[in-house]
DNA sequence: CTTGATTGGTACGATATTGAACTATAAATG
DNA sequence: CATTTATAGTTCAATATCGTACCAATCAAG
């Protein structure tokens, strides 16, 4: 019985998820210097997480995207000095991507530029319904990425 | 208390549901014919759902992007037959856009196609758990919605 | 080793997105 | 009602996304 209209429900979460990623990556964006946008960001992010000196394969896995779109993307970050790429020494083909100054000093400024906006969020919103959600989004996440690769 | 740490949540909350979107998407793609995407469903779905006969201005506020990117995506869909422009009889600046048959009939079989991958993911996902983040993930996007145009 | 298959990355072309500028029509103002 | 302002839509240019094709380096099989 609980399966009754269970389409439609996954239609309508998934529709919100999408309008929700919208408007939050234009907040994003708001706050990012011009010429640069969301994955300039999300790879300035995931280098100062999980650490310098990844490759573009790597990256493009993370975010799943074509590698042909990472290399635009690490690209631009060049183009603008935040990132630089050098040769990787144990593999001739690939290349690796390390933050510069300039970069590791550009994802602080627009998080620090965004943290009010989060605060006033935190304020108005109630938070712990975040709270609430987070674990059931990181769920439905783990599970379309392991079905991805089923279907 | 319950403020301490509440901007890494939003983060977190807004990563997901960037990852979760860009899956979604891919899923939904993979089951539209060659030359169409998200948008183009976007627009199929809005017109059955809300009726025939919406303008172009009206759709771009609906999916909040430009109004250049609203004539670009409904270019698409009169190329590919699926609506049809007329004029507005009521305003000589404006048009009206219709869905033809094939319109209907391609979203009504890109819903039907998907429909078994979601209840699959009906089955192997705890549904329950979509039905209660459905609301707040709701809330969540009339609040970033409604503040949009304060900030 | 040599050769064939695989992998990391780029070049290129087709389509998408969006801001700026423009046209045509409608609405508002005096 | 003449003139100004606002609105709907398109065109154009800049950048983004991504599939195909390609090259160079590595790996695998014999």
């Amino acid at each position: 019985m609980t399966q009754q209209g269970a389409p439609p429900l996954v239609f309508q979460v998934f529709n919100e998820i999408g309008i929700i990623e919208q408007l939050s990556r234009t907040v994003l964006e708001a706050h990012m210097p011009k010429g640069l946008i969301a994955p300039h960001f999300g790879v300035l992010n995931h280098l100062t997480r999980v650490g310098d000196g990844s490759t573009p394969i790597a990256m493009a896995r993370a975010f799943q995207v074509p590698k042909t779109s990472m290399t635009h993307t690490v690209s631009g970050l060049v183009k603008h000095g935040l990132v630089e790429m050098r040769a990787n020494p144990e593999d001739g083909r690939s290349k690796q991507v390390w933050l510069t100054d300039a970069g590791r000093a550009l994802r602080a400024r627009i998080i620090a530029d965004m943290t009010p906006q989060f605060e006033r969020l935190a304020r108005e919103f109630d938070i712990s319904k975040l709270r609430d959600i987070l674990p059931i989004l990181t769920e439905l996440r783990v599970y379309l990425d392991e079905d991805r690769d089923r279907v």
